[in-house]
DNA sequence: TATATTTGCGTAAAATTCACACAAAACAAG
DNA sequence: CTTGTTTTGTGTGAATTTTACGCAAATATA
């Protein structure tokens, strides 16, 4: 099992690490970030070389407080990203006894939520690439798994958080909001209903264009009335679609 | 760190753990099942000795399959409850660096919805307790934690899952079923809105009462009627309340 | 026997969801 | 520049769902 460690233990322990998957919107599709296994010469990643993967790495006992704050050092090593612990929640557990050739790993899967336009740039291309939700290639391990479950759970969080806040830019417009929650609830909605909808809800701000727009084909733009939302949120909002 | 063992490895493993909420209903009240640290001797019991915990051990990595055969094993050792691995749903990963004195424990929660009547008896009273909702003592470990963290997943499943099906007994009162739903879910109902909602759904079949009842003042009893449940659950079916 | 509590049943008002039509604005093509 | 096509914004009536209640029958209790 072990080779020439100097850790002992009385009883055999699993590796533990944590995955990530970040998820981004480019006003049309679903984003998914991933790397290439292997490209850098990496102590660990010695299995499924030049595969994509989810970013993701080994829990470091003596350093990292929360798994969480694995999924985070993890991400920015891999992928140049820095994100806040509380950007990322936790998907479950995958811990089939041979998911990893290496050892027994079991691995804390986390998805987070990023703004595309913010991070893009300081996503290190070298590392790590942005894929469209519908041209996700194979990934190692069980990390297709891992996507369609964390998929699943944003899917179900939904109806109860705000995930156009962190998805969406700062303006945005109407039908881009829309074709966001169809994208990720995989339904088509009215126009005009959900229009009406997110009209009554009142979490939304008209925002004066810069551009001064003379037609209404342009859509007008709008941003989140956070503290609307908030007040909301607190009294048992719950979001239906 | 670890002392005479004979497991190496080259780098720093945490220890795994799975650690099992049991939620039962007396028609009455949410039940736990809590077990008593130490009272056995166990090797790795040496903490919290005497305080009251979740049941739950430690991940036997050549041994489990995955980690939710960890909490069935361990369920089953504690406290002689058998419950199957689909019984055991998710809640989370708790990983403060701290929260096991002996090494750095990374645990698994994970919570079971029983009927009461059927594994009371099964339950080694030697070793397990079932308690209150509103009368639990305070655990060992994070274990407080985890359990609020269990309990307000059960209220999410709740809108998407039958866990009447889970916590009733075969037959039961419509004023149990609402009591049920009421104290998951922390808030109280219309007796009648709740009656013609569940009528709505067609999930409830009127059972013969073996005591020929000779006035309303004894509630009806019902079953459920799974096929009608599963049919609509398949097709996307939602609790609403 | 009288009183209080619990259960079952039904309905009208209010709120929400749903289906749907049309005009203004921009872009594209000729 | 004219015309046709696409996209966006707006409103309303019908259908459905939720909500708020009233009342009588059936026990348990005093």
């Amino acid at each position: 099992m072990a080779t020439k460690g100097q850790y002992t233990y009385a009883y055999p322990h699993p590796a533990v690490t944590a995955d990530c998957v970040v998820f981004g919107y480019d006003g049309k599709e679903i984003k998914v970030l991933l790397i290439k296994r292997g490209k850098e010469k990496e102590a660990d990643t010695t299995a499924y070389v030049g595969q994509w993967a989810l970013p993701g790495g080994f829990l470091e006992v003596d350093r990292d407080k929360t798994i969480a704050h694995t999924a985070a050092r993890e991400l920015k090593e891999e992928t140049g990203l820095k994100l806040s612990i509380k950007d990322f929640k936790e998907v479950g557990t995958f811990s089939d006894i041979n998911r990893d050739p290496r050892e027994r790993v079991i691995t804390v899967a986390h998805y987070a939520l990023v703004k595309l336009a913010n991070v893009e740039a300081s996503t290190d291309a070298e590392k790590a690439e942005w894929f469209s939700w519908n041209d996700i290639p194979h990934l190692a391990f069980d990390h297709d798994k891992i996507l369609r479950v964390a998929f699943s759970r944003l899917k179900q969080d939904i109806h109860f958080e705000p995930v156009g806040f962190d998805l969406l830019p700062e303006t945005f417009t109407l039908p881009q909001l829309q074709n966001l929650y169809e994208s990720i609830l995989e339904v088509k909605f009215d126009r005009r209903n959900f229009a009406n909808k997110m009209k009554h809800y009142a979490i939304l701000s008209e925002v004066e264009d810069d551009t001064p727009r003379h037609g209404t084909r342009t859509p007008v733009k709008y941003r989140f009335d956070k503290d609307n939302y908030d007040r909301l949120k607190r009294n048992g909002f719950q979001l239906e679609f």
